[in-house]
DNA sequence: CGGAACGCCTGACATAGTTCGGATCATGAG
DNA sequence: CTCATGATCCGAACTATGTCAGGCGTTCCG
């Protein structure tokens, strides 16, 4: 009738399509391993066959990268999250807070952990457009985290390193447990008595 | 001729051989990734088909076994190597030799690093027995740090976590730069003074 | 010399991701 | 209502993968 009536309709369907084979591909990656997407399961998983999954997706690569955008968004919303309610909050619950979230959200992930943190997928690498949402969500947490006085990047490298690593071990040596998500809270104290100590002794030569 | 004469020349050419295919097998890897490692490509390395690596090796999986079980190998080398140096040496000097060694050892082949240390292979399990040897390894660096004074379990897991966290943000996030390399002392300082500190804190309580 | 063991090969199969051309079906125009 | 159009989906097929079954030549012991 009317100008464009359903443009809008067709492209709304499609995109709940596609986001409907993303979330089948999570499904999936639970189930079966990050690897472990077969593109003719990841179909019939949605009721059609693989063929039919390159009109949304160009390749399974351009999945795996919708999949690593969808999974950032989760992360920059955790960390939104932790920005919130570090208002009013003193360093060390901030920190704690952040550190237990962060490996939190990884071993309830193992497939999005390596998705997006590691190189697991063979000749997959994010796209520009990904990459920038990843950024941005980096970005945003090394914000967020100024707020308990870790400003200079080496004192966040450091934090990097230090919670990947808690969640990385407890994922590959302790699937399910809690061995290393317990010592959380005192890594995090390991931690703070480090940049306070730097603080200080940076002062002195002041 | 006399009594069994080549028997142990066909064994030692036959376990050659399968060296050379280890061999070949990380060349490959390093070359195109771990999970890179074609069956017809590994062949053509050595010399021959693709089937006929199976006389050697049962399945591709059992190759990535012996490539786990070499690199565990080298890894049980690096560790003795580091206790002989540890000998009159003060904790500190211990500490930092080890997590340089051992942060060097994972960057200097990501691709092992992925191997040993993430389950970066789909599929693929270690054997028990090289899983013994890795455990053996395993042990023989936690008993090795232990005469820098880190002797509870919590302690080393932190210890692990800390130095597998840094290798894995510099293979991850700055592959062939040093970002996180240079950050090594100053972690095991961090991770020093809070052994300190937890030792102090107890023997109060007692 | 004869046979067995060994080393490597050819051929083939199943499953992977992916491409191509055509069938189906809803939608909007006349 | 009819018809063209574009989105959607499917069947067949291509390539590359790991792997199995069987064959042929060489080596070496009895």
């Amino acid at each position: 009738m009317s100008g464009v009536p359903n443009i809008d309709r067709q492209a709304a369907r499609r995109t709940k399509t596609s986001e409907e084979i993303v979330a089948a591909a999570w499904v999936l990656a639970r189930e079966e391993g990050l690897t472990g997407i077969a593109m003719r399961d990841l179909g019939a998983r949605v009721g059609m066959r693989a063929q039919s999954l390159y009109s949304y997706f160009s390749s399974k690569h351009e999945i795996y990268d919708a999949m690593f955008l969808d999974g950032y968004l989760a992360f920059a919303d955790m960390v939104e999250t932790g920005a919130a309610a570090a208002v009013d909050s003193d360093p060390e619950t901030i920190l704690k807070r952040a550190a237990r979230e962060f490996v939190t959200f990884c071993t309830s992930d193992p497939a999005r952990y390596q998705l997006l943190f590691h190189r697991a997928v063979p000749g997959f690498e994010p796209s520009p457009a990904s990459w920038n949402v990843a950024l941005a969500a980096y970005e945003r947490s090394r914000e967020s985290l100024s707020a308990a006085g870790i400003t200079d990047q080496a004192s966040f490298d450091i934090w990097t390193a230090l919670v990947t690593g808690l969640a990385g071990q407890q994922i590959a040596n302790d699937p399910g447990g809690d061995r290393w998500e317990r010592l959380v809270d005192r890594s995090v104290d390991m931690f703070r008595a480090h940049i306070r100590e730097n603080a200080r002794s940076e002062s002195e030569h002041a």
